[in-house]
DNA sequence: CAATCAACCTGGGTGC
DNA sequence: TGCACCCAGGTTGATT
């Protein structure tokens, strides 16, 4: 589940709780989570080291230590990242567990196990980001970068929104509440999108995004802040999941359908455009 | 290059 | 209650 303004929001709520911590111990519960380096080296590179900057790239939360490198944390479908005060009971599938020095726990839970954490070099977070598309809400992301992106591909618009090679934080929710907002139907092909319409995509595609990091994220099962608590952007859905329910704008039933395997609700109203495919 | 499918996992919901 | 089955917000790699 967690897109953009999921790891944004956790990203808000650590800066400044996080910021000067040290790590004194950490414990791998599930070392299938630990992506790189294996384990024990994993342990070893992390225990001593102060927090000193929380970011975000794509979906990955940053946690840039002292020793220069980054703990990159990213959530998968299911994981969230608690920070608990000294003392709290448990947490469910938890799989790492970070003991701060004054006693917090900063916890990795993560019930399907598909979330991973890995501790980069400065080398290899260059890497990461040169391989990531740019960010839908960074100034440098313009109408036109947009148009640049539709213009070369052949392919249909869903996928290429949601691959992170091309841009990255849109997941199968946002993409889907995008299109919608923006009229275009998600299996129109790319470059058939009119210049209108990519001008109503990128602004659909900010709008969305803004408006899920201020309900502090889409809490359909799995996704808490730090805190544990859920967000309330699933109540400002527009078609996601609301499937045989009328459209909020026109009254058409939302349909759902399947594209690239993934889950994808429209309505046949507001996003009919498919005469152009 | 584009599309499809399987795989990685667990848990929740549904229907019998 | 039990169980088989389907579904799920992500990513990667193999195949067609």
């Amino acid at each position: 589940m967690p897109e953009l303004p999921e790891v944004e929001t956790l990203r808000r709520e650590l800066e400044p709780k996080l910021i000067g911590a040290c790590i004194t111990d950490v414990v791998v519960k599930d070392p299938r989570v630990v992506g790189t380096p294996p384990a024990p080296l994993f342990v070893a590179r992390t225990i001593g080291q102060e927090v000193q900057r929380v970011t975000r790239r794509a979906k990955y939360l940053l946690l840039g230590l002292s020793s220069g490198d980054t703990l990159a944390v990213h959530r998968g479908m299911a994981g969230n990242l608690l920070l608990r005060p000294p003392g709290s009971g448990e947490d469910r599938h938890v799989r790492v567990c970070f003991v701060l020095d004054d006693g917090r726990e900063l916890r990795f839970c993560d019930s399907r196990v598909f979330g991973r954490l890995l501790l980069l070099s400065r080398h290899e977070v260059q890497r990461l980001d040169e391989h990531l598309g740019p960010e839908p809400l960074a100034e440098d992301f313009t109408e036109a970068s947009l148009h640049t992106l539709l213009a070369g591909h052949r392919g249909r618009i869903k996928p290429l929104l949601m691959d992170q090679h091309r841009l990255a934080g849109l997941g199968n929710i946002y993409t889907d509440e995008a299109l919608f907002l923006a009229g275009i139907h998600p299996e129109r092909k790319a470059d058939s999108v009119t210049a209108e319409e990519v001008g109503r995509l990128y602004r659909a595609i900010r709008e969305v995004l803004l408006q899920g990091i201020v309900n502090r994220g889409t809490t359909l099962r799995d996704h808490l802040d730090s805190g544990g608590q859920p967000g309330a952007n699933q109540r400002a859905l527009m078609v996601f999941g609301r499937d045989g329910q009328p459209c909020t704008r026109c009254g058409t039933t939302i349909e759902k359908t399947r594209v690239n395997g993934r889950g994808t609700y429209y309505c046949p109203g507001c996003q009919a455009g498919l005469t152009i495919r």
